[in-house]
RNA sequence: GGAGAGGUGGCUGAGUGGUCGAAAGCACUGGUCUUGAAAACCAGCGACGGGCAACCGUCCCAGGGUUCGAAUCCCUGCCUCUCCGCCA
């Protein structure tokens, strides 16, 4: 949520640096809704002053053994205006609700300006594309020669959009999240944590996804629904909370499953798992204090970037363009990762800095010691990294003339001591 | 699933329908004392919103209700704890 004072304030500002998204602000619907909040607030407060005084005075009155009666005749039908008031006092804060809440973070200043993803700057490059002297198979059908990739068996047991793994590629993919979680619990310091997979609409307002994006979310019978990413449960670790300021910064990582409707994206990336409704997804979530969280999104994108360069993935850093840019984050650098068969960068991770944007939400603070006083925190997270398009990418990037695939040195540890995957003839 | 108890400030924990935003303790902040620290003593100390300000309003899990007035009474929901049963 945009900080209210900045709203009422400098409407024109807020307008002015939403425009860098590409959204119109309603400036004057806002006005307007602002000019009647002022008037029904106001109103209520003292109609509910008076009443607070004629109350009281009844009370003494009584304890004094005096009549009452001309008091109670004096409030006789404040009681309804008072009701009236505040109806409309409340109709007005729903206003308020529903139009901030659907507002996006205010992008940062170094955000560049643009409409789509062709506008994104390039930050940073790691590693050179592998030569390969023979045509590159896509995980597709790499995965059927390994007889580990199956994408009909999903099919007729769920749906389009799923996928069932067997065997060594199986087990891969599960090396993959082994090693992630090692590399950033050991080595990036990260305090492991696992969290539900179905949260309540209140957790997912909190970060961000509703009440806007409820067509991207699984909701299951009893007002739950299937988290979208981990950073929903992690983050909201800290709702409501008031850490102190010893416990900053609070980093956390997270393996979890995550379910997204991919509504909207029809025809997107059919084939293969790079988008599916079901994926795992290492997740990286720091609390921190206000003043560190700039430097914790370059840290934290550098724990991402661990992932990729121990792995010796081949990617590119993109600072998002305004038009990117995710509903709640003030700035988000993409990791791409590349992808032979496709011959381009893919996404395999997105690191944000929200500042205090879901904080406000969900109202996760710290007591500044400075003042004494709770303070909102600043939250950021980043995918370190996406575990389903790190097996397309290990599998891609690691596959030899005859079909199989080499396991990077990372990860043998994880994977028994096996250095290769071989094709099944058929 | 059955039976019971309870949800109050950063924490523990009192609270009679009427100067209760709420006792007390802890924690925290300032001061006295001390070479310094601790202890002791004194003082201060909830959050959120509105207003230039004086000040006003809201908040004792959430939502309704009764009342001139609700932390306190009534209803509903959520959550926690204890016991029994069942269970990965």
């Amino acid at each position: 949520m945009i900080d209210p004072q900045l709203l009422r304030k400098t409407p024109q500002v807020v307008a002015e640096r939403l425009a860098t998204r590409g959204l119109k602000l309603d400036l004057q619907l806002l006005a307007s809704i602002e000019a009647d909040r002022k008037q029904w607030q106001t109103q209520t407060e003292s109609l509910q002053a008076e009443r607070n005084r004629v109350s009281k005075s009844i009370g003494k009155a009584k304890a004094n053994g005096e009549s009452v009666d001309d008091l109670l005749a004096s409030v006789a039908g404040l009681g309804d205006q008072l009701d009236q008031a505040n109806q409309q006092l409340q109709q007005v804060q729903q206003r308020w609700d529903e139009f901030t809440l659907a507002l996006p973070n205010l992008p940062d200043a170094s955000v560049p300006p643009g409409s789509d993803e062709t506008d994104n700057q390039l930050v940073r490059e790691w590693g050179s594309p592998r030569e390969l002297d023979f045509e590159p198979l896509d995980h597709v059908d790499l995965g059927a020669g390994l007889t580990g990739l199956d994408f009909e068996t999903a099919a007729g047991i769920a749906g389009s959009r799923f996928v069932v793994m067997t065997g060594q590629v199986a087990r891969l993919h599960r090396a993959l999240a082994q090693f992630m979680l090692d590399l950033h619990t050991l080595d990036h310091e990260y305090e492991e944590i696992y969290t539900p997979y179905l949260v309540n609409a209140k957790s997912l307002q909190g970060t961000g996804q509703l009440p806007k994006f409820e067509e991207d979310l699984f909701a299951v019978s009893d007002d739950y629904y299937l988290i979208p990413t981990a950073e929903v449960p992690v983050t909201n670790w800290a709702a409501g909370q008031i850490l102190a300021a010893d416990q900053l910064p609070k980093r956390f990582v997270a393996h979890t499953p995550c379910f997204r409707r991919e509504a909207g994206s029809y025809g997107k990336d059919t084939r293969g798992m790079i988008r599916q409704h079901q994926f795992d997804k290492v997740e990286l979530v720091w609390l921190s204090h206000p003043n560190d969280s700039w430097d914790a999104l370059e840290r934290l994108t550098d724990h991402a970037e661990q992932v990729l360069q121990k792995l010796d993935l081949p990617y590119r850093v993109v600072n998002l363009c305004g038009g990117d840019l995710g509903f709640s984050a003030a700035k988000t650098y993409d990791l791409e990762v590349w992808l032979p068969s496709q011959k381009t960068y893919r996404e395999i991770s997105s690191c944000s800095n929200f500042l205090d944007f879901q904080a406000r939400r969900m109202q996760a603070r710290w007591r500044d010691p400075e003042t004494g006083k709770p303070a909102l925190l600043h939250t950021i997270n980043g995918s370190g990294v996406a575990v389903g398009r790190a097996l397309v990418a290990v599998l891609e990037n690691y596959q030899q003339a005859d079909g199989s695939v080499t396991i990077p040195a990372a990860l043998q540890p994880y994977m028994g001591g096996v250095e290769s995957i071989d094709r099944v003839s058929a």
